[in-house]
Parts: C-alpha cells; sequence; structure tokens
DNA sequence: TTGATATTGATATCGCGTTATCATACACAA
DNA sequence: TTGTGTATGATAACGCGATATCAATATCAA
C-alpha cells in the first residue's frame, strides 16, 4: 500500500473520530459517510496494512471480534457498555498487580476490562428504571 | 444428556483434575487417558451440556477462544503464561475499579487478566536466560 | 494528459471452531 | 438378561470472520 486513496483516508478518518476502539464493520458504517461505495474487503486491507505500519493498534476484549484504534496511547485499559456494547477507552490503571500472582508466578503486563453503562446508555436508563446506583456495585 | 457414560465422566474429571480452564482441544487429550477412543464431538457435546447444567463456566481471554472449568468459583480472575499459553486461576482481585471509569460511566464488574511466566515455564527459563527479575516488570 | 500500475469492489474462497448427521455401541430399567 | 432408546465416534457440514481473486477504476509520476 503505498498510493493515497479516499477508501484510505475514510478508513483513517474514521477510527480517528471515534476515538474508541472499532470492528471492521463499524469502520465501514462510519467510512461509508465519506465513501459511499466503500466495500469490506478495503477495509479488512487497510486496516491490515495500516496495522502493520504501526499506525493502528489491535485491541481484544474477552469473546470479542478483535476491534481497532490509532496507536500511540500509553497503556490502558478498555469499558464495555453492557446496553450499546460499544467500546470505549479507560486511561486509568490499578497499577502493579503482581501481587495478585500466585507463588512462583511472574508478571509483565495485564489486561483489564471494566463493564457497565456508558454515559449515554446510563442517562437514558435513568429515565425508564430509576435510580441504578443504589443496588449492584458489589463486584465491580 | 442423563446417561453416566465412561466418556462423560471422564470429561467432567479431567476438567475436575486440570484445576485450570482447558480449551476443548485440551480436555480431549486429558480425557483420553482414561477413555483412549473418546472423541472430539462427544467432548463439544458434553461441554456444553454441562454447561448448560451450570457444572461448568466459560472462561473468556482477549483473543482466545473459550476456555471451560468447575463452576462454582467466586468471582475470580485468570493468568496466561507467554510461553505455554496455558490459563490460570488467580483468586486475588484488586477489588472495586468504579473510580478507573470516566464521568457518567457505571461499573458493575470486570475482566482482569495477568500475563507472564508460569511456575513452570519462570522456573525452566532461570536456568537457560538468566536472571528475569532485573530488567522488565514496568508495566505490571 | 497520459500511461503504468497500485487499489478498489464484488464475491468466491478459505480457516477453523463448532455442530449436525447417522449407523453403531452402550446404559439402564424392567 | 433383554430391549429400548440415548450417547458415542467419524466425519460432513455449518457459520462467520477474514482473505484471495480479478476485472474495472483511480492514483500519480512523467
Amino acid at each position: 500500500m503505498e498510493r493515497n486513496t479516499r477508501q484510505r483516508s475514510a478508513i483513517r478518518d474514521a477510527i480517528a473520530r471515534a476515538e474508541r476502539p472499532l470492528l471492521p464493520q463499524e469502520v465501514l458504517d462510519a467510512a461509508q459517510a465519506d465513501v459511499p461505495g466503500l466495500g469490506i474487503a478495503t477495509v479488512y486491507r487497510n486496516i491490515r496494512s495500516l496495522t502493520d505500519e504501526g499506525e493502528l493498534s489491535e485491541v481484544n476484549l474477552p469473546g470479542e471480534n478483535p476491534r481497532f484504534e490509532l496507536a500511540g496511547h500509553q497503556h490502558h485499559h478498555h469499558f464495555q457498555c453492557r446496553q450499546c456494547q460499544r467500546v470505549f477507552d479507560v486511561h486509568a490503571c490499578p497499577g502493579d498487580l503482581s501481587r495478585l500472582a500466585p507463588q512462583g508466578f511472574t508478571v509483565d503486563n495485564h489486561d483489564l476490562t471494566l463493564y457497565g453503562s456508558c454515559k449515554d446508555c446510563a442517562a437514558s436508563q435513568v429515565k425508564s428504571s430509576g435510580r441504578r446506583s443504589a443496588g449492584g456495585q458489589s463486584l465491580a
């Protein structure tokens, strides 16, 4: 890949605008706003080359297909909304978790995924089901 | 599924003995010690019914196929060894991580995966590559 | 503007984990 | 022990995300 095509720009821009990891299909949907005829094969091709070139990084959540976001972020984590399934970046980190591992194990990194309601979904839920913060929260 | 077959027992026992989440293929390998002719279809069938009945629970790690372990464990986490790829239970937990989420987000649970060397691999590595604990550890 | 060639879009195909199919073997109540 | 109906094993088939194919199109150096 070398040429600067409308498709490639639309794909990169869509991911940049989202500011959260996107599935290839989400990239397609978003980038079709710029390039209506865009095909899924082109999305996969460009996601792959942009990842190989280091512009994108792959984000894997438990039980989910890979998503992609702009590379260059520091060590960070992710949040998945149980309502809309969208994934958001979490720039905070609990820090060193080596102590949690069993005796004799060495820890060099960790992945953390938070689950709950995103801002949008939490807001629309307050109206219908009333207070949520009173219950739950046990295993947060 | 109702009958008590050698195969079903071998599958359940293999998972119980492992004391860690196993891939279906790992279940097959382990259970074939008891029932040599065991087939992969039987493993999938029984994993499914045991899971439906609540005896097993599914364990999903980022970018990995589902593993299965005995159900009934409390909230816990997992460790994956970068050398042997095996997954182990981690019964410790960093606790409430709600504070890490962005403003307006509500957190009701989390998944944590630790990465590094398991006891076996860490031990065999010391001999060949010398001290490991001096380097790395930055993002633990 | 033109020509060489990389890229695209449609779609067939792949890869692989998982499930369905079906004849045979086995579990278990009677 | 016997009969009935479920479970098994071999393997074909499925589902679906991802990639390969290839003719048509677009990019970009000249």
